[in-house]
DNA sequence: GTAGGGTTAG
């Protein structure tokens, strides 16, 4: 819950044990044709004894034989299982089963369906295991095949059909399912009515709930928590009163249900009231008292705590990070008597996510010494870090560590190491990336796609678009927000606005304000300012920081003082320290040799405490810095700047650095330069020649100074002759860009 | 010693 606000959200997903559970399975790709290209094999180097006529169940050696194959299995020693099985002098159908569910068990649906179809006879329990498998999976046709094909079907295999249509979403058929028959079991009514609250169709489970022949404390949980997580507290107060049985979980639902939405008091009443707690209820509560900053209490109750397990440390962990108070979150985690994954995932991302990017890294080689291995969530937590920092040499150190666990390829990990790599500006590895992530979804779309407008390949950025919605995916609001961030930064005006207008009618998104920033960035960049500012002011929402922000930027590229000061004015009054805004303002100034301005607005900055912007000095950078844009490909010195451009790369190559300066040139086709010359007047300088700098590792060389004389000259001189220099800083939660510009040698 | 349901926190 406290992760929820730090990283995306399907990452938290991924923290709690179940979606990462799930995943194991449903990024396996497990499509019919591969089922047979597995690692599962039957030997047969012993001769086939002769089979027993009649099986005999209760033959001491078999069971010995099938009790240890079960304790393998649990222990996921599935080749031990295997060797045994093939040592048996005979199988009968239970060891069968017993092998098949233990393959179900531990993932390896291939080889189960390998055995499911050596298997000499089947009985309802084989049949319903294999289901399970694909139920489990999330594998909709491969479960229905198996549900149609089964000779004799029981209530387990009914349900097995409708828990796959629940999990999947696919409600509708999960109803029609329902309507089929009458005689459905108590678990089945529960599975549809979890879908339904799951979904937040509350009056579809409520309807449901209202039918139920029978109702079991699964029941009334499921109904309660819904109400409580939709916060509707008075609903599931009503219930609560009524339930006639009550368990750990109908308590805590109340709990977490008020605690959720800031009814701190209203929680700890049922907290208090509440008979025989558990570590779980404590922590719903603590994690409450941290959502909502209230630290005094959930140290209080934390202490009052008999027995804590990990996760009371690490929602204590956690909330310390989230509040800043990252001292006392590293005490916390240094006195815990045992860690798990997610304590370290927790410590590292409130270092990175305080800003203390290198502590961030130091712990997460650290927990490696420790003996803690990455899973998924970690190696998320560790690309973000990366990507924060855009620390190519990083990454690429976590994505030689995921290549060995073998994660690389799935969709979760995949997405995260793509976006490490498009935040670290290699575009080129990003795609790679991409292209192995086997089944990829929408997430993956969109970061490709964001990634590729990120850096100014508006054209790679649509044709990702396109190709995506041939894959069949439809184009959500995140997609949306690329797309037009690509068509602002490469200059597709007619394209944007075309897509802007339509995407209501095309995809049904309605635009929310993203859209329209992206809107006013276009039309601004495009210098038609009066449209942009209309546009602003018939939004169906108040401008927000990033809206006047878009504007400062037009009017900076279009030294239009009016309303850049206007604007940053606005802006000012709702982020008074949001030193971009000051950069553009003071560029804008500068554009139009307005020095006393510039002046002013330094002194001014220098009274607010800003004495020196990070992220916007060779020196001072750091973290804040993704991608340098330098000049446009029309830069009358351009090939004198590449020329140093690379100079400077063999340079640093020599001192040892590996891939410091990156050039990526885009392949422009004549007419969309034509295009771009049309759009940008001859004042603009705007991305198209971008030089990618990985900012981690040559950055933090200069500011040791460890950088030889000759680099430092060479960088300076490049900037020198561009002129300037446009930073593309990202507020990447928001996939929405902006602005700020350095002058030539202007290093604060 | 074989197959099916709800759940909190990080």
């Amino acid at each position: 819950m406290v992760l929820k606000n730090l990283i995306p959200y399907y990452m938290i997903s991924s923290i709690t044990t179940k979606f990462d559970h799930a995943l194991q399975t449903i990024r396996g790709n497990h499509n019919l044709r591969q089922l047979h290209d597995c690692s599962f094999q039957v030997q047969h180097a012993r001769p086939t004894p002769p089979k027993p006529q009649i099986i005999i169940d209760r033959d001491p050696h078999i069971v010995q034989y099938t009790k240890s194959i079960s304790t393998h299995m649990r222990n996921g020693h599935c080749h031990l299982a295997l060797r045994l099985f093939n040592d048996m002098p005979y199988r009968n159908l239970f060891s069968w089963n017993l092998m098949l569910a233990g393959y179900v068990k531990n993932r390896r649906l291939a080889d189960a369906r390998n055995l499911f179809d050596l298997m000499p006879q089947r009985d309802v329990v084989s049949w319903n295991t294999m289901l399970s498998g694909y139920v489990r999976s999330g594998c909709v046709d491969e479960a229905k095949l198996v549900f149609y094909n089964m000779p004799h079907k029981d209530s387990i295999s009914w349900n097995g059909l409708l828990a796959v249509y629940v999990q999947n979403g696919r409600l509708e058929e999960a109803r029609w399912l329902f309507e089929l028959k009458s005689d459905w079991k108590l678990i089945s009514w529960n599975c549809l009515m979890g879908g339904y609250v799951k979904r937040k169709m509350l009056g579809d489970a409520r309807h449901l709930f209202d039918r139920m022949p029978v109702r079991d404390v699964i029941s009334w949980n499921t109904m309660i928590s819904g109400y409580a997580q939709d916060g509707d507290l008075s609903q599931a107060r009503t219930l609560f009163e009524e339930s006639p049985v009550r368990d750990v979980f109908t308590w805590t639902s109340m709990v977490y249900g008020y605690a959720q939405n800031g009814m701190l008091d209203e929680a700890r009443r049922v907290f208090d009231e509440m008979p025989a707690k558990r570590e779980m209820t404590y922590n719903v509560m603590i994690a409450g008292y941290v959502q909502y900053k209230e630290m005094d209490m959930a140290r209080e109750l934390f202490e009052a705590m008999t027995c804590r397990n990990v996760g009371s440390w690490n929602i204590m962990i956690s909330g310390y990070g989230q509040n800043g108070n990252i001292a006392q979150a590293r005490k916390l985690f240094d006195m815990m008597p045992q860690r798990d994954c997610v304590s370290w995932a927790t410590i590292i991302a409130s270092y990175a996510q305080t800003g203390h990017l290198e502590e961030a890294m130091d712990m997460l080689v650290e927990m490696k010494r420790d003996g803690e291995s990455l899973n998924r969530s970690t190696f998320c937590c560790a690309l973000s870090t990366c990507a924060d920092m855009t620390s190519l040499v990083l990454g690429q150190q976590v994505h030689g560590q995921v290549v060995k666990t073998g994660y690389d390829n799935g969709c979760l990990v995949g997405n995260a190491l793509l976006e490490m790599y498009c935040k670290c500006g290699s575009i080129c590895e990003a795609y790679n990336v991409f292209e192995r992530i086997q089944q990829k979804d929408i997430i993956s779309w969109n970061t490709m796609l964001a990634g590729y407008a990120r850096h100014g390949f508006g054209r790679q950025a649509l044709l990702m678009f396109d190709s995506m919605k041939i894959s069949g995916f439809k184009p959500d609001e995140i997609t949306m927000v690329g797309v037009l961030s690509a068509c602002s930064h490469t200059g597709l005006t007619d394209r944007g606005t075309e897509y802007f207008y339509s995407m209501n009618k095309d995809y049904g998104i309605t635009p929310n304000s993203k859209h329209y920033n992206c809107m006013i960035d276009l039309l601004g960049r495009a210098g038609r300012l009066g449209e942009a500012y209309n546009l602003m002011r018939n939004m169906p929402f108040e401008p927000d920081a990033a809206t006047w922000g878009a504007l400062l930027g037009a009017s900076r590229i279009h030294g239009n003082t009016e309303l850049g000061e206007k604007a940053a004015e606005m802006v000012f009054s709702m982020e008074p320290h949001n030193t971009g805004m000051y950069v553009l303002l003071s560029n804008l100034y500068a554009a139009l040799g307005k020095w006393v301005d510039v002046g002013k607005l330094r002194l001014k900055m220098r009274q607010l405490g800003i004495q020196k912007i990070p992220g916007y000095s060779w020196v001072e950078v750091q973290n804040k810095i993704h991608t340098f844009t330098v000049g446009d490909c029309f830069h009358p010195e351009k090939d004198r700047i590449y020329a140093y451009i690379e100079e400077l790369d063999l340079k640093l190559k020599r001192e040892g650095h590996v891939s410091l300066v990156k050039l990526v040139l885009h392949d422009v086709e004549e007419e969309e330069k034509k295009q771009m010359l049309k759009y940008h007047s001859e004042k603009l300088a705007v991305a198209f020649g971008i030089l990618t700098i990985p900012a981690g590792r040559p950055i933090r060389v200069m500011k040791n100074l460890r950088v030889c004389e000759d680099c430092h000259n060479a960088i300076k001189h490049i900037s020198k002759l561009v002129g300037r220099l446009i930073i593309l800083r990202d507020s990447h939660r928001f996939h929405y860009f902006s602005e700020g510009i350095c002058s030539c040698g202007d290093y604060w």
